[in-house]
DNA sequence: GTAGGGTTAG
């Protein structure tokens, strides 16, 4: 073996048409000028034999490539394939697109599997558009398509979410003939589907698989699985393990996992540990992702002693716990309010040498913005930009929310304009949790001014944000803009929701307009919304504020005749207006009865 | 040498 030391930094640029290729290019170029030295083996046999494993960056990378296309003898594709795999590990797709240029510049020759290569890298670049325009290369060289091409291209267009897209395009490729979908392109449109909420039409296609003759392998029906189990569906799912067992494709540790999930998330532990025995009597052993979904499952249940008993079970059955084990751990922790144990789990991953990623950091920020201890929330977050991390849309939203609970209004203003400059684009929960902080605190002025700008984008508003902007202004005595607003709902094509409605009724209450809260009530059911206990309660609570005793008993055996009751608070309200009026115990006989709870 | 199923956060 012989050992090749290079340095980085070699103007390859000049292979560059710098005119034709945009971002790519200067990013290469800005790139060029960082010199580092490092090194790369190739291996002599016959032939040459590169080894990858010293590519450890994109620095290296580039560099092999250079030295690659400088070769006497060409490597052959495979290798350039190679190279290009590792560096899209690296996630470095926009260097491979450059790259594959540089080599088509060079005339150096591709197959279709170089080409599949670069449709992958534009689809996890999110540009499905870039990946389409990669299909005339195939046709200009006489490679024929391959069902992997289209596989992948389905893949990128369900990450753009263009769910009709990815279904329109499958179709096509039947019904034009384009190429044959096997249980890959199968397995690619169920998961789209069932990724995004379509369980249903990922069954259906299980199905035209078997009617098509398309022979669904384990992945199909696992797909099919996981997606019942996480809709709290376990019947079915186990409906389809059953008919796995009988069709004699028998199940694997990704199908066992999807329905320990599920039954973890049920916490229905008993049919966890009869999996778990079913599963070992066939030689199938939990491995991480299994381990991890019984510890998370524990751990939201607030056992995480029992949690950590698992991950000691683990570690002696030789399964390493990775961060998303530990970040179940510390959510654990946190959902107790322990945030010094949560913190210290945290720490010692880090001595673990397991990296905390970004959902580490929003777990622990999270816990500590509940404990409204902000101060560690913002270290925190400051920490994040000192690893290889970026805060995202969940971070901003959480401290956004923290600083608006513990009042620090300046600073939580300060942080949104950050955010709208360095950060991610805000979202609805952005939005909402603006408009909640700002009316919490009577900023009733900024709350609007936020709310008139939304309604004219028109965009990043829903029924929820609409119910804050309703509460809000009636709870800071603008009864009249709340009425005007829910009254304009139907109109901007928003229907009102059962808790529009009690905040619609409590605003009412609140004002002593109990007619109006009963009209609402009624209203409310016209349109089809059922009252729940909230609702009662409030007017309940209306009726007791204003002393309307007797309207107030009629009402009540309304409530008790549809099964609803006092909660705690409108308790409270009734004894202490007993405690000031006694006679009215003897007003309502049905009073007796709540009274001695 | 190309595509493919299961775990975490507001």
């Amino acid at each position: 073996m012989m050992r090749i030391s290079v340095r980085t930094g070699i103007p390859f640029i000049s292979f560059f048409d710098i005119s034709n290729s945009g971002s790519a290019t200067t990013i290469i170029r800005a790139y060029s000028s960082t010199h580092s030295s490092t090194s790369i083996s190739v291996k002599g046999k016959l032939g040459l034999k590169i080894n990858f494993e010293n590519v450890k960056c994109l620095d290296d990378a580039v560099t092999l490539f250079h030295q690659m296309v400088r070769m006497r003898r060409l490597p052959s594709v495979p290798v350039f394939c190679k190279l290009f795999k590792t560096m899209i590990n690296m996630k470095h797709y926009t260097y491979v697109i450059s790259l594959f240029r540089e080599m088509r510049k060079l005339g150096i020759p591709i197959n279709g599997f170089i080409l599949s290569i670069v449709i992958n890298s534009y689809c996890l670049m999110h540009r499905v558009d870039c990946a389409f325009s990669v299909l005339p290369i195939y046709l200009k060289n006489g490679i024929p398509f391959d069902v992997v091409t289209f596989n992948t291209i389905l893949r990128g267009i369900f990450a753009e979410n263009k769910v009709k897209d990815a279904v329109e395009l499958f179709k096509k490729l039947v019904r034009e003939k384009i190429c044959e979908p096997d249980e890959f392109t199968y397995g690619t449109v169920m998961n789209g589907l069932s990724k995004r909420g379509h369980t249903q039409k990922a069954f259906s296609l299980l199905r035209l698989m078997e009617q098509r003759n398309i022979k669904p392998k384990i992945n199909n029906y696992s797909i099919v699985i996981d997606s019942l189990c996480k809709d709290g569906n376990l019947d079915a799912a186990i409906s389809i393990l059953n008919e796995m067992k009988q069709k004699g494709i028998p199940p694997n540790i990704v199908t066992f996992s999807s329905l320990i999930d599920g039954f973890c998330k049920l916490g229905q532990w008993e049919k966890v540990k009869t999996l778990f025995s079913e599963m070992v009597n066939l030689n199938i052993y939990p491995n991480v992702y299994t381990f991890t979904m019984v510890i998370d499952g524990l751990c939201k249940e607030g056992k995480v002693e029992d949690a950590d008993e698992v991950m000691k079970h683990m570690i002696e059955k030789g399964v390493e716990p990775n961060v998303f084990t530990y970040n179940a751990i510390i959510d654990g922790y946190c959902l107790r309010g322990q945030l010094d144990r949560a913190r210290r789990v945290f720490d010692f991953m880090i001595d673990k040498n397991i990296e905390p990623n970004i959902f580490s950091y929003n777990i622990l920020i999270n816990g500590y913005r509940k404990e409204k201890k902000m101060v560690e929330a913002m270290q925190l977050f400051g920490e994040i930009s000192q690893k290889e991390l970026k805060p995202d849309i969940i971070t901003y939203n959480t401290i956004l929310q923290g600083l608006f609970e513990v009042g620090r209004m300046g600073d939580a203003k300060k942080f949104f304009d950050e955010m709208l400059s360095t950060g991610p684009l805000p979202n609805l929960s952005t939005h909402n949790t603006l408009l909640n902080g700002y009316f919490k605190h009577e900023f009733v002025e900024e709350a609007m001014s936020l709310f008139n700008k939304l309604e004219r984008k028109k965009e990043n508003i829903d029924i929820i944000s609409y119910n804050i902007i309703i509460n809000g202004l009636c709870k800071n005595g603008k009864l009249d803009e709340a009425r005007a607003i829910f009254k304009k709902l139907s109109s901007i094509g928003l229907l009102p929701n059962v808790r529009t409605y009690n905040t619609m009724i409590t605003g009412f209450c609140l004002a002593g307009l109990l007619d109006e809260a009963n009209d609402m009530l009624r209203k409310m059911e016209e349109n089809g919304y059922l009252p729940n206990n909230l609702t009662y309660n409030v007017i309940v609570r209306g009726f007791l504020r204003y002393n309307k005793i007797s309207e107030m008993a009629t009402f009540m055996k309304e409530m008790a005749g549809r099964g609803f009751s006092f909660d705690a608070s409108s308790a409270k309200f009734l004894v202490d207006v007993i405690r000031e009026n006694p006679s009215v115990l003897d007003m309502i006989p049905e009073l007796h009865l709540i009274n001695k709870k």
